[in-house]
Parts: C-alpha cells; structure tokens; sequence
DNA sequence: ATGTAACTTTAAGTGCACTTTAAGTCAAGA
DNA sequence: TCTTGACTTAAAGTGCACTTAAAGTTACAT
C-alpha cells in the first residue's frame, strides 16, 4: 500500500482518508479548503494533513448540502464554529438550532404548497373564481406577480 | 401604449403578458419554449401569442420550481398534461397528486433531519459511542461513505 | 407616416457546486 | 533504486436555470 493509506489511527488524515469517511470527494475537500470552508495543515512534502475534528466540519457541511442549504447559508453557521478544534457542547448546539430553524422554516413552506395543492386538487382549478387558493401564496402576492394566480387563467377582477 | 400591452381580454397573450401574470421572466419563457415545457403560436409578424391556458402551465412550472423541483421533473409530471388546452379535471388530479407525493416525500426527509438533529443536540455529539445517531442515516449507509458518522471522528467499530 | 416600446434571434455570460484534466511531485513497499 | 499510487497545482469543463447582449423587426398610438 502506497502513502499514508491505511493508517487508521493516526492522529491526521490525508485527503484520501477524510473523502472516505466524510462522503466528500477529494475535489469537493480541495474546494471547501479554496472557498474557505475547511482549513489543511501540510506535511513536510506539502500534502494535505487533517486534524480528526475536520471530519465532523466536514460532516456538518454535507449535512447541510443534503438540507438544501446553499454553502454561503452553511458557511454563515460554521462562523460560529472553532475552525481549529472540536467545538464546545454549547457552541454546537447553538450551530444545531440555528439549522434546525432553517429545516423547520423551509418544512412549514412545503407544508403551506402542500396544502395550497391538496385545496387545488379538491377544488379542481377549473375556475379562478372558485378557487380557494386565489390570492393564498402572499409571498408571491408581495413580489408584485408570483404564483397569485396558481390555476387560473383570469385577472384578480371579481364580477 | 404600444404593441399589444394593456388588451387584458384578448383571447392569446403576448409573451410580457404572461411574463407579468405568471411571473416568469420573458427570458425565461422561452428558455422554457427552447426545452419544450411550454409552446407558443406565432403572430403574423412572428411574435409569440400564448392561449389563455398556457398561464395555468406556466404556473405550475413556478409552482414546481418554489417546491425546489428540478425542470426534468417538472417536465415528467407535465408529460401528462395536454400541451394545447386546458387540462381535464381528472388529468389536472393525476398531475397534483403526483406532486403532493413528492412534496411529502421531501417534508419526510427534512422531518428526519430535524429529528436527527435534534437528537445530536439533545447528545452533544461530542463522542461518537454515546450518539444515538451512529449510522442513523441509512441512505448514506448505502452510498458507502456518506454521513454515517455525522457527528463522530471515530470509524464505527465498537469497543 | 413616425416614433418607440415591445418584440425577434443567436450567442455569450452568470452563479452555484463541483469535477476533470494536465503536468508534475511525493511516499513507501519490493 | 524503482515503481506505482496518492498527492500537488491551476485552469478549464459540466450541468442547471436562467439572464444579458447585440443587432435587427414588429406593433400601434398619435
């Protein structure tokens, strides 16, 4: 076996070794590192050395991706994380809630489309003026045209 | 005023008609004419005239994509919609359905990581032995490397 | 008839999150 | 020492969903 490959107590991990148990490509390592995500030490042959607490940053960010949040969202919640040590119980559960909300937001967003389809189906969206969901997307409604007007095919003039 | 801005009750829109009421950019109703999710007919003069109905289809894109839906996914369930009138009450049921399926599917994976998350905060997550989460994530599990160990830097061998 | 907003096309550009390529360097067993 | 796999870099490429630009045409009120 070539390299460092292998050594799986060691107290840093190459690149190969954190993709591997991370779920990160080397590439997407190399990335985070670029962007500001994920720090390296180096060996003496300048190859990436990780300290074993990069691996639950690393965690944390594929987490994150497989919510739906966007590196930048990710990247605002790791600020308040150590980026050089494992973080404290109180700084991870200040990180933890903060995601949650996030999840918790977007779950009541798709609830509220559910529901919003679930009418739609009931009331078959033939007609506009029949339509309880005429107007019930406010989001949409505040950005002047949006999705006000789902189903129907006719302007918000009643008569 | 000029062209055909303003006549609201013509019987085909022109495209920045139905840029305004569904709340796409023209740019993007022909980006989505060019990948044939929409069609349009033509003027003399060769400018784009929408039949009313087609505001409903493009309303279901938005709608789509608020729901964080890929195009090629938006195109498959439309796949069962007629592409020249308005869908029957049937066909339009068949196609919601099929959504709020999705839909649902996605709030159940996010409950699952609120849940997860929620747990890992309840824990600490400071040692992986004492996390209730260890390879809690199953679909990881099945990629091979994945977030299986969310929160530990230990590989999952006990003892 | 004219002015101008709205339209047409094709091609290139944008932002995100990466991946791939190319050319070269490092590590370690045989 | 040699070989080979793992690593390094910078730059370019990919896929998605559009947007912007440039150059030219159409529609319609006045």
């Amino acid at each position: 076996m070539a390299a460092a490959t292998g050594s799986s107590a060691a107290k840093f991990l190459t690149i190969s070794q954190l993709s591997a148990r991370s779920g990160a490509a080397p590439s997407a390592l190399r990335f985070y590192e670029q962007i500001g995500l994920i720090t390296a030490e180096r060996s003496a042959g300048n190859q990436r050395r990780y300290p074993r607490h990069m691996l639950r940053r690393v965690a944390f960010i594929r987490a994150g991706r497989q919510l739906g949040l966007e590196l930048r969202e990710i990247r605002a919640t790791m600020a308040s994380l150590p980026a050089d040590r494992a973080p404290t119980r109180a700084e991870w559960v200040r990180a933890a809630r903060a995601w949650q909300r996030q999840i918790d937001a977007r779950i009541d967003e798709l609830q509220r489309l559910s529901s919003t389809l679930g009418s739609c189906i009931g009331c078959g969206c033939l007609s506009l003026r029949r339509c309880g969901l005429y107007n019930a997307n406010d989001a949409a409604a505040a950005h002047g045209a949006g999705a006000r007007w789902l189903l129907g095919d006719e302007p918000p003039v009643p008569g």
